[in-house]
Parts: structure tokens; sequence; C-alpha cells
RNA sequence: GUGAGCGUAGUUCAGUUGGUUAGAACAUCAGAUUGUGGCUCUGAGGGUCGGGGGUUCGAAUCCCCUCGCUCACCCCA
């Protein structure tokens, strides 16, 4: 065993792939109902766009990010996110002047240098979706939908929706004096990566699972508590509709996020169905990003939600994914004469869709019979000298073992 | 980047106080008299015991180093 797969990446192998293709229809299905068309940007971009985009402070731009310089010297970064790439593609292509409002969605792989633990990993999928143009509360409502209709469809109800208003930036300014105030007589009894966000980003503090964090900062001044009116009413109203629409709300003034664009709504799905990486999915809005990256001022709201959690949580809960694709038939060839037959009437049916099988090994029949009732056909289709002869094959039906007759030109419509 | 746990057939695991050719189950493949699957029975293939070094007459077993995996911190999907 000489070649391994790169630490934290993963093979999905054909026993699993259907799992993947059901996620993915859930997803393509749901996005349709919710009207959300699909972008696709590279899978690399100028390392400059997470630099600004998604900011230099982040831990996923400041030592995550698979970085390289190309040939020609570009700083060119694999994506680690999503929404940085999507806000770039739609100015570039100035979206905005086609229509006032744009509802988006991707489905791809997104790449951080980490240490990978339980459900999470170096390469990673994710589906996301932004809602552009808009700053009405529904936005954010009509996000949490779609991720909760694509999750229910998963098989997954046991999830809850933490929300959080983080209110506008200089609202947050302003309380992070106040909360820095409070912490500062506490200081010393932080854990030392609390120590050192006190100094970077003393919002983070409050999301710490440190126990002695938890419990200083389980008395310090609540972010909601020091909201304008106006972002109050809005995060009044984002609440109200979730909870009219029954969605399960939990509101969390921890829940602060690690990416520097958001502003007012943040949220993240959870599951205890997880490990210790409990997030099924997170977003939030962002209406300064897009001037931030060169456009002009437009409202913007986003999520992102892990493919391989969503399936970790769906085969916890016993979730089945629908079947692994098999062949109806598989053809049977008990001499050479036989074989050649059978290629020929697998072509036809093929034609006609019905997906088939044979043996490729030249092995007995009896190996051919394990082989087919391995794979699980419904039918088997005999060919041997006197079958070629008559023109006419013999149809078993492997559950109940009943056969037939069953001419060659008549095999499709026997089949239907 | 930090910490802990674990590395024996494809997989899940046994392997006695160091002692001969390292085992089982499942999986794979092949047989069980004429051209018929599952169940059963029989047999076969498959292992640098993660790698390197050391101690010893002798190491899967003891010691050191190293690599890998897993989980947790950090962070996030």
């Amino acid at each position: 065993m000489n070649f391994r797969k790169p630490k934290g990446t993963k093979d999905i192998l054909p026993k699993d792939i259907h799992k993947w293709h059901y996620v993915e229809s859930v997803i393509r299905e749901v996005t349709a109902l919710f009207n959300f068309s699909e972008v696709r940007t590279p899978t690399f971009e100028y390392t400059e766009l997470f630099n600004r985009g998604v900011g230099s402070e982040t831990d996923i731009v400041g030592k995550e990010m698979y970085t390289f310089l190309d040939k020609s010297g570009d700083s060119i970064t694999l994506r680690p996110e999503g929404t940085a790439p999507v806000m770039r593609a739609f100015l570039e292509n100035s979206m905005l002047s086609d229509s006032p409002l744009h509802k988006l969605y991707y489905f791809t792989n997104m790449f951080r240098y980490e240490r990978p633990q339980a459900g999470r990993y170096r390469e990673h999928t994710q589906f996301g979706g932004e809602i552009l143009g808009s700053d009405s509360f529904y936005t954010d409502v009509e996000l949490i939908l779609l991720a909760k209709e694509v999750y229910n469809r998963c098989g997954i109800s046991n999830f809850k929706v933490k929300i959080n208003s983080i209110g506008k930036p200089d609202e947050r300014s302003a309380y992070i004096a106040k909360l820095k105030d409070y912490l500062k007589d506490n200081l010393n009894d932080l854990s030392e990566d609390s120590k050192r966000r006190f100094e970077t980003n003393a919002l983070r503090i409050l999301d710490s699972k440190n126990p002695g964090d938890r419990s200083i900062t389980d008395s310090a001044p609540k972010i909601l508590d020091h909201l304008g009116a106006e972002s109050k009413a809005r995060f009044d109203k984002v609440i109200n509709e979730l909870t009219k629409l029954s969605v399960n709300i939990e509101v969390d003034f921890r829940l602060v996020r690690g990416l520097d664009y958001y502003t007012d709504t943040t949220f993240e799905f959870v599951s205890e169905d997880l490990g210790s990486q409990d997030a099924l999915g997170g977003g939030g809005r962002y209406d300064g990003l897009i001037a931030q990256l060169g456009g002009k001022s437009c409202p913007g709201v986003g999520f992102g939600s892990g493919i391989e959690r969503i399936l970790i949580v769906a085969e916890k809960n016993g979730f089945t994914f629908g079947e692994a694709a098999k062949p109806l038939v598989y053809f049977i060839s008990l001499n050479d004469a036989a074989r050649d037959k059978a290629f020929e009437l697998i072509a036809q049916l093929r034609r006609k869709n019905i997906p088939c099988e044979t043996d490729l090994l030249n092995r007995s029949f009896k190996a051919q019979m394990r082989d087919a009732n391995k794979l699980g056909v419904k039918y088997v289709y005999i060919l041997g000298e006197d079958e070629i002869k008559k023109g006419i094959g013999q149809l078993k039906n492997m559950s109940d073992s009943s056969q037939t007759e069953v001419e060659f030109n008549k095999l499709a419509e026997s089949l239907a």
C-alpha cells in the first residue's frame, strides 16, 4: 500500500454513491421549489478575494487556506467558502443590472487546511444559498426554510436553529467596547485562547467552549440589549415569523460566527447527532460585503451547509436514501454463440432504457447465477445451445424462481 | 498549531507470564455427478503483525524513534 489519499480527504465508493446522488437531487428539487438558480464558480480564485471578502483576521483566511503561487507568480487560493466567490461572480457579471433581486445557490467542494476530526475534512462539500438585493426580513426566513426543507427531505428533523443578531457595524463596535469593559476585570480568569481573542476579536469570547469562559460570559452584557431600534425590530420580525411557521429556534446570544462579513441576523443549524462539530450549516446577513468588494451597496443574506454532515445525521437517523441502482435483467450465456447473441439483445434492451448486465469473466453457469443473485436483479435470461437454435430464451424470475420461455424478439415487452 | 487514544488478512477482531509454520468469523473465489442463485457443507487464496532501530538464544508481545488513523482543543460545514 504505497499511496494514500491526502489527509482529511475521502473516497466516495460505489456502495455509498447513491446517498450523495440522493442528497444532491433533494437539493436540486428544493432549490427549484424556492426558485433559486445555480451558480458555478471556479475551484480557485485570486487570494486577495478571500483576504478582502472573508476578512484577513479570520481563521479561515489566517491559517486554513490552500494558497500557492502559480507559474506566473499570481497568488491563487482553493476556495475555502462559498459566499465570496459568488459575490465576485455577481459583481463581475453585473448581475444586478439584469434584475434587482437574485436568489442563487451552489453545490461544490471547499478546501481548508485543518486537523481532521469527526465531521471535519480538508476537502468537504457544501451547498449554500444567497439572496441578493433585498434587505427584507423575509429573505432571512426564506433561506432558513430552504435549508430546513432540504434537511427534512433527507430524513433529518432533530435539529434546531440557533439564531442571534449582531446588529449593524456601529452598534456592534459600541457593544464590543461594553463587552471588553466587562471582561477587563475578569481577564486573568479567561482561557489563554480568550485572552488572545480579547485583543483580536472580543466577540469570539462569547462562543468559547471553555467552562470557565462561559461562566464569566453568562452574565456579560448581551448584544441583543444593545441593538438600535431598527435592528431590534428587524430581529423580532424574523423570530416571530419563524415561530409562526413552527421552526424550532433558540435565541443564542453566544452565536457570533467566525466570518467578518456578517451583520444583523446570524444563524446556525445544530444537531446533537454530530460530534463536537455540531453545525449542519450556518449563515447570516452581510449587507456590507458587496460594497466592501467594490460593488455599489447591496443587501444580502446567505448560508452554507455541509453535505458530509447531512449524511452523518441522516445515517444516524437510519435514513435509507432510496435504493442503489441495479440492473433489471442479467443475461446468462452457456457458450460463445449464446454470449454473442446476449450482447446483441442487451444492446437492444439498453436502447429501450432497460438496464442489463451479463458475465464478463467467462464464468460457469453456477457462478453466473450467483453473480446475478448478488446483484439483486429481478430477472435472469438464460441462453444455451437449445435457446440459440430456437430463438427462445429462459426468463427466470429470481424472487419466486418461476421460469418461462420468452422469444428473443418478445423480451423487451415481457420485461416492461 | 496543541493534547489524548489506537495501529495484527479486504472487514471486525483473537493471539495466554516473550517460545516453533500468526488464528477465527464475515467477505472473496472454487467445488458438492447432466444446464439453475439464496440456505448448508467442503476447500482455496489472502498478512512486510504500520515502518525503522534496540533488548533477547528467541519479539505481534518489552523499550526508543517514526509514520498513519481516530477523537478532542482551536475553528467551522
